[in-house]
DNA sequence: GTCGTTGCAAAGCGTTTGCAGCCTA
DNA sequence: TAGGCTGCAAACGCTTTGCAACGAC
């Protein structure tokens, strides 16, 4: 594995500089502008499809490929975390988030973030099991759905 | 779609006749009766390659395909349930059961079924959102691996 | 004997990887 | 200009589907 000189402000995985780089990204494109951009620009966690569309607004030719590169790489530094919903493909969403855990509208299939959470999980492992975290999905309709079925908040 | 004429006693799903066939199921195999069978032995959610596997032992020849089609058609008949979690192959386990949830233990990969719930999950959705349905999931170590790291606890 | 069921192989689908050419630094 | 990054296409793993042969009834 070649060594690779990182600007000392860069050390961190997690920061931004300049809208810039991480830690194992070395330059700076359109294509990963508008990928960052996207997450920037939406609240809850969004799959590598919704990102292509996003940022192939700002970035037209971009490749699914290069949005599953960028995700990953983004994620081992740190800027981003997987999201994985019970039948749903990964979805990714900004790092640095407290705990919080997620609202799958059945209608317009986006996924919400909820702050709440009843942290008395430990109860409810088996006897003599180590219970090491947990995760928590809601369904339902969300509140624009609920409203009206037909049009998602903002897609 | 063609008429199928059902036995009075098959008329209703989830029923079990001389541990043949249910609703969309005509015919009793050796193959059907190996993939029920690996279900009755078995407390928690199979994957379909986990009842290859034990159905295997039973069907010797039997084909991936054929473990699709048939826990489709068990679920389908409601004999199974689909059970999906968060970055994992879909699992099916016997239906019928009470509301419960699940912990994986990240050792064996086995799910196992907890019957706890802090129903209090109505108050966790955010403000004008329907809340339908939750899911639960553990996840940590199962006391068979806790002791020994290794030993899966009946594989 | 009929036709529901099976196993094989091919097709789908989402994700990953190899590679030649592009473009950032 | 060097080599990191990109898009394309092929490969991949899991799941579904088409089809001829099999076998339950």
């Amino acid at each position: 594995m070649p060594h690779r000189t990182i600007p000392a402000d860069h050390a961190t995985p997690g920061f931004k500089i300049k809208g810039c780089y991480t830690e194992s990204m070395q330059r700076e494109t359109r294509q990963r502008q508008a990928i960052r951009k996207a997450f920037d620009r939406h609240q809850g966690p969004l799959s590598p499809q919704q990102v292509l569309q996003a940022a192939q607004l700002q970035a037209p030719g971009l490749g699914i490929a290069t949005v599953y590169r960028t995700l990953k790489m983004l994620q081992n530094d740190g800027w981003l975390c997987l999201v994985e919903l019970p039948g749903q493909p990964a979805r990714y969403e900004r790092s640095g988030k407290r705990h919080h855990h997620h609202f799958h509208c059945r209608a317009c299939g986006e996924v919400f973030e909820i702050e709440a959470c009843p942290c008395t999980m430990a109860s409810m492992a088996p006897r003599d099991f180590q219970l090491e975290r947990h995760e928590i999905v809601l369904y339902g309709l969300c509140k624009w759905c609920r409203q009206s079925q037909n049009s998602p908040p903002n897609a």
